[in-house]
DNA sequence: CTTTTAATATTAACAGTGTTAATTTAACGG
DNA sequence: CCGTTAAATTAACACTGTTAATATTAAAAG
């Protein structure tokens, strides 16, 4: 069973195995039903081979999170050539609120769980990259809002708006994806949850709120 | 050790003694290093008692959850004898916004943790009571707003709207819960992304945005 | 051809988890 | 004094993440 493949292409082919084999546990079960006995079984390894390729199950997810950040911010590439500054917010957060609706195991370790703070030695994500980090290209389209005068003038911090803006978004989400289930809250369909809050909150920022959205097919 | 002390009133009193341990356990060091056996051993008791009171781990953090729960319903009691109605939606939001942060763990619990949809059999809240359920509070004067024709026009759920307040208080909060320590983020300070949201919403949401809110002390 | 070497994977074990079955302990009613 | 009964305990099961020691193998060295 175990022979001696040093070739770096085939140590690289496992260690995409196991992360594949962690996703889609992770994915059909959640976050807490994954251990690294079950990932490693359905790989035919056993456990302490996980260990050869990832620190531990900590940095395990975090690599199939990272997969998933970057995965986030090159679903945004089309999004971010639209030349309309607003329409390219809204369709930022659109597109945001997909990901997350879509990938909510996904979604809630990546943005829902706190972790130790020393993480960002792990990733390998470059942060603030546009080609890589989501938050990164919000916040540029938001900069170029500001400086083009798009917002009201009394906001004088445009990484505060981006943040609202997020947050926002992050808001309507993270409740649908921990609360959605529960019958105690009326919930209203999605949808109209996410565009009222969209179209509320840029009525709130904008200078000129009526702004026109050009209708572009996405 | 084990007496025969069947009183009604001793029950109960270990019964909160257990709910206290596991509380402070669980604020102090977040909700996964809480062990069943860490919080019998905090009041010299074996983990096997703590299920003579509890049906599972689950069940004792339900509990511990309700009563954080009444706790933050009853927070509002002032609040919501606010006169004017915009001045107590914004009274409520910034109250939730407090208990968020102010117990990161509990708030985790509930409203950040996906949990099985059949925990309402469990919880003793009686959801909707606006004595016991601070969604109940908020959307209950969002109905009085609405009645008094306070929201735009075009705005014509009133439950929609209270769910969009909830989640932009919800998003500002946890956001910054999960994330605030992350250092690949240039947070700004938590009370001007709370109160843009709150006030940009607002002006999104209201008819006459310029509503002057009554300045009361809290 | 061996023999060494070094990577790869495995088994065994540790300390911990939630949980349950079987058992002890102690007080009260008869 | 004895049984009943509730309360608490110990022992155990099947897990978990993780690590140390061990085996297995293929390629390089002699």
């Amino acid at each position: 069973m175990p022979p001696k493949t040093k070739s770096p292409e085939d140590r690289e082919k496992l260690r995409t195995r196991i992360l594949d084999a962690a996703r889609s546990l992770f994915v059909e079960r959640g976050i807490e039903a994954v251990s690294m006995r079950e990932i490693a079984k359905k790989i035919n390894y056993s456990a302490t081979t996980l260990y050869h390729h990832f620190a531990d199950k900590e940095a395990l997810l975090q690599a199939v999170c990272d997969e998933d950040f970057l995965a986030l911010a090159s679903g945004m590439r089309e999004v971010i050539q639209i030349p309309d500054l607003i329409a390219r917010i809204r369709a930022l957060c659109t597109g945001y609120a997909q990901f997350a609706l879509q990938h909510p195991n996904h979604y809630r370790l990546m943005f829902m769980t706190p972790r130790a703070p020393c993480n960002l030695d792990i990733t390998q994500i470059q942060q603030g990259n546009t080609e890589q980090d989501a938050y990164a290209q919000l916040k540029l389209v938001v900069q170029e809002a500001f400086d083009a005068s798009l917002f009201k003038p009394e906001l004088t911090d445009f990484e505060l708006i981006a943040q609202t803006l997020w947050a926002s978004t992050h808001g309507v989400c993270s409740l649908e994806i921990a609360l959605g289930h529960e019958t105690w809250i009326q919930w209203t369909n999605i949808e109209p949850r996410l565009s009222l809050m969209q179209s509320a909150l840029l009525h709130g920022l904008l200078r000129h709120p009526e702004h026109q959205t050009p209708k572009i097919p996405i």
